[in-house]
DNA sequence: ATGAATGTGGATAACTCTTGTCCGAGTTAG
DNA sequence: CTAACTCGGACAAGAGTTATCCACATTCAT
């Protein structure tokens, strides 16, 4: 999985948490990671719908819902595209015993096997949502988010 | 996840049934994929113990353990590794406000909600052993296994 | 013993994906 | 209108994957 999903779920959890635009020099700054980095997976985001990109100055990036909306899953897929981890290449289709167009209208027993581990996978990212990250987080670091959202609203870009 | 993962699936499915040692250059020629490279997978199977090599003359692979005990899960661990498909890179200690030492000594939400999604996947492969996965195939296509057998018995390297 | 078949490990090359950086286009506040 | 600030896509560098080949040790039949 990509590095970036990880800078991506916090982000989103700041986001959500934020009433104004926030830029992506705030985001690098807050996680202290590259900033033209994280704009390459800003604009995943941004390109997938998760967030809305306001542009001109005072811009930057808003959530297009509300946090208890957004699902991890939601995040991951954005980053990483929808391609499945498994790709069945049929190579039942092949060698001295090629299966039967018949068998091949239903995808071979281990494709099936993956899918279906990737939908639990899937389910169980699908089931958490940023209003739920960030209500754990409160939990275990009460008054952090207000520290964050003051210095998002009062630390000016030097 | 790496391609070579649906080889070694195949192989081993083919393995479960054998009873003889199946050298790598009829299972390549089996399932029509390159030989070299499906030497370097079956290798990565040999060193979890998967699977056992008989070295020399009519020698071969064998499985260590009987298909019924054997599960998708196991083999797609030897071949890509015990590694998570997410790595946490504890982007919280960084930045302006970092988590503090008490809270770092639990692993942080994202990685908990990552690592149970992953346990879930593993949980769904590790329920389907080889056995499962001979037993749907002969289901959906009657005698094939027969079929192998026969060829893996009788046909002579060229 | 000899030769053929077989797995093992290393060295190597092409290719793809991820990582990382840069500069330009467009927008907004003042 | 100006100037500063924002996003956006194009552009390199690095790492990992994919794939191949060969020299070597081992085993069995002749």
């Amino acid at each position: 999985m990509s590095a970036g999903v990880e800078w991506a779920v916090h982000c989103c959890a700041v986001l959500s948490a934020a009433t104004e635009p926030v830029p992506v020099t705030k985001l690098a700054e807050l996680h202290g990671v590259s900033k033209t980095y994280l704009a390459k997976h800003m604009q995943a985001l941004s390109h997938s719908g998760l967030v809305q990109a306001i542009e001109g100055r005072d811009g930057g990036y808003l959530l297009t819902r509300p946090g208890s909306e957004v699902s991890v899953y939601d995040i991951v897929q954005a980053i990483d595209g929808p391609e499945p981890a498994f790709r069945c290449t049929e190579i039942r289709q092949r060698g001295p015993f090629p299966a039967t167009a018949e068998a091949c209208k239903v995808p071979c027993g281990i494709a099936q096997v993956m899918a279906k581990a990737e939908r639990a996978w899937g389910d169980s990212l699908r089931s958490v949502t940023l209003a739920d990250l960030n209500a754990a987080f409160d939990a275990s670091s009460p008054g952090s988010w207000e520290t964050v959202r003051g210095w998002l609203a009062a630390t000016p870009t030097p």
